[in-house]
RNA sequence: GGUGCUAUCGUCUAGUGGCCUAGGACAACGGCCUCUCACGCCGUAAACCCCGGUUCGAGUCCGGGUAGCACUACCA
């Protein structure tokens, strides 16, 4: 016979040693859970990354949960922005808030998924702290606190001090009744007992012990706006929404030891999750955590899309925008602080979730290095066909002519066409521009230094002879132009290089580009002709 | 200040006691290719924070320093 005892003893057992546990195959089930105060940062993207491959990975389920328990930090539009980054990077959501064409939605049975929806539920945790005496009410203002801790150095709200301060540790039931029905503010805060080990078991750190005595009496409700901080709807909503693993940035080591009393004061240690702390994306220059300013400062941008801030009214640029395909941005982020075994790089999604595993996760910062980013990016946009590119390319083209309008003869294909034959050596779709700039407008000016070394005292000449070489030409194909262009070369005895980098200058207007039957190929005969003409009559030396 | 975490080329990292004369990638530099600029290819330079200990043997294990970072709110 099986009792009660029996089955809590087992779960006991289970939570004492965790090789049990992982054996239990729990359903992994994750979350990211992030603050509406503003634009995404490339760290918490990575958070959620890892909490997604670490999902698939093992069938579980990811979930997005609204942190919005701090009404004065509220931004509009963060959310809609954190879940169109999350949505364009391929980051699906399972459970929660996720983005469905442009809308948001909420899916699943464990909602509502914003915390400032879900403040009556709060209420009844907060009741079963204070009714089991692991929590109580206190009402010192915000201004008291200060003082306090302007008087005493190294203030701290624990065992030692909450004697001496106005709580219902204090005060008598009734005062404490009197105040509330008086409409006088407080607050709720956690007792946490005084010297004591506490124990977090992390997937990366391994065992990690705090003594209590260094945590102070956190504060879990706020009667003013009648809200928990994080640490209460945290781990109320982890526990609500049967969270198994907790991986999030390093930030958040030293408050674990809190999260873990928590848990064990509501009584539920023997379901309370994994946890795996992230370590951090640092400055690429100097060191401390990654920041927006770094991104201004350094010429990068530190936030998935472009982000217009309506509380501020401040606009910071975006991956997207900047030209990073998601894929690249992906394979860049998974790789900064996680590695394969092998020398492997270049990750798919797939690859990621496959290959993925906690304990491969680096222990110690990682400093955000753009240039690799930049590289990654080259790597995927080679792989994308010529369509694909012109595609992403055509808007980019259209932006560079708005006045002289696309010529008429740059259709699709020929765009397709041209971005082949520079994609190779650029990072980013609007670089291809750059490259491929002289196929839409005809030179206006020469480059000087291409001149100088390039421009030769014959070249006049040999570009008049040239054009009268070409001007009864019929067939324009690229080798029929080589069979009659070289051997006159050769025959003139002027020299290949000579003849070609003025030909080159004068369609280009640079020494620059892909090979010269390919550019004359685009032209067509008319447009070559007539760029060498113009250009005789431009160049002086 | 207190507490915790961390420590391999400039950067991201491989490394789980002998496969390490420390491997790969980015960046740098040099060469090749070539009508140009790139791309690409080939190559060069570049690191185990310091001091002890354990061991036949330490980048790898232990201790102590040092340094960096994070946290230390009625923010998350």
């Amino acid at each position: 016979m099986i009792s009660f005892a029996h089955v809590r003893f087992f779960l006991y057992l289970c939570a004492k040693f965790r090789i049990i546990s992982i054996t239990m195959e729990r359903k992994v089930r994750v979350r990211f859970a992030p603050s509406p105060t503003g634009a995404l940062h490339i760290g918490g993207v990575r958070t959620a990354l890892y909490n997604y491959l670490f999902a698939r990975q093992h069938g579980g389920d990811m979930l997005l949960r609204i942190e919005d328990t701090d009404s004065t930090r509220f931004v509009p539009g963060a959310e809609e922005y954190i879940l169109e980054a999350l949505d364009w990077l391929g980051i699906e959501i399972d459970e929660g808030l996720r983005m469905n064409n442009g809308k948001i939605e909420a899916v699943g049975e464990h909602g509502p998924y914003r915390q400032s929806e879900r403040r009556e539920s709060y209420h009844q945790y907060v009741k079963q702290l204070l009714d089991s005496g692991h929590a109580y009410i206190a009402f010192d203002t915000p201004a008291e606190l200060e003082a306090k801790r302007a008087e005493i150095s190294n203030f701290q709200y624990d065992a030692r001090t909450r004697e001496q301060m106005r709580n219902s540790l204090t005060m008598s039931a009734e005062e404490v009744a009197q105040r509330i029905a008086n409409g006088e503010q407080y607050v709720v805060r956690f007792k946490v007992a005084p010297n004591e080990d506490v124990h977090v078991h992390d997937l990366i750190r391994g065992e990690v012990v705090i003594n209590s005595n260094i945590l102070d009496d956190k504060v879990l409700y706020k009667s003013a706006d009648d809200l928990p901080t994080y640490h209460l709807a945290n781990i109320v909503d982890d526990h609500l929404m049967e969270i198994s693993h907790v991986i999030r940035g390093e930030e958040w080591l030293p408050s674990a030891p809190l999260h873990v009393l928590l848990y064990r004061a509501f009584g539920w240690q023997d379901t309370m999750p994994e946890f795996a702390h992230l370590p951090l994306l640092l400055k690429p220059d100097g060191n401390g955590k990654l920041s927006k300013r770094d991104g201004d400062r350094l010429g990068f941008p530190v936030f998935p899309l472009e982000f217009h801030n309506q509380k501020d009214g401040t606009v910071s640029s975006g991956y997207r925008e900047s030209g990073y395909l998601p894929e690249a941005v992906i394979n860049f982020l998974a790789l900064l602080g996680w590695h394969g075994s092998g020398d492997k790089e270049l990750y798919t999604m797939e690859e990621l979730i496959q290959d993925f595993s906690l304990d491969r996760v680096s222990k110690s910062g990682a400093k955000f290095d753009y240039e690799k980013g930049k590289w990654f990016n080259h790597q995927y946009l080679q792989l994308k066909s010529d369509e694909e590119l012109a595609q992403m390319f055509i808007p980019v083209l259209e932006e560079h002519l708005r006045d002289a309008g696309l010529p008429e003869y740059r259709d699709t294909d020929t765009i397709a066409k041209i971005v082949g034959l520079v994609k190779d050596r650029v990072n980013f779709v609007p670089e291809l521009w750059d490259q491929a700039d002289f196929f839409f407008v005809a030179p206006t000016s020469y480059d000087e230094k291409s001149l100088k070394k390039r421009w030769k005292e014959d070249s006049p000449q040999h570009m008049q002879e040239l054009l009268a070489l070409l001007e009864p030409q019929e067939d324009w194909s690229a080798e029929a132009l080589d069979a009659l262009v070289m051997p006159w070369i050769a025959e003139k005895e002027y020299g290949v290089g000579i003849v070609m980098n003025a030909f080159r200058i004068c369609l280009v207007g640079a020494a620059r580009g892909p090979h010269i039957w390919a550019i004359t190929d685009i032209l067509g005969k008319e447009e070559t002709l007539k760029r060498v003409q113009v250009a005789l009559q431009n160049i002086h030396e």
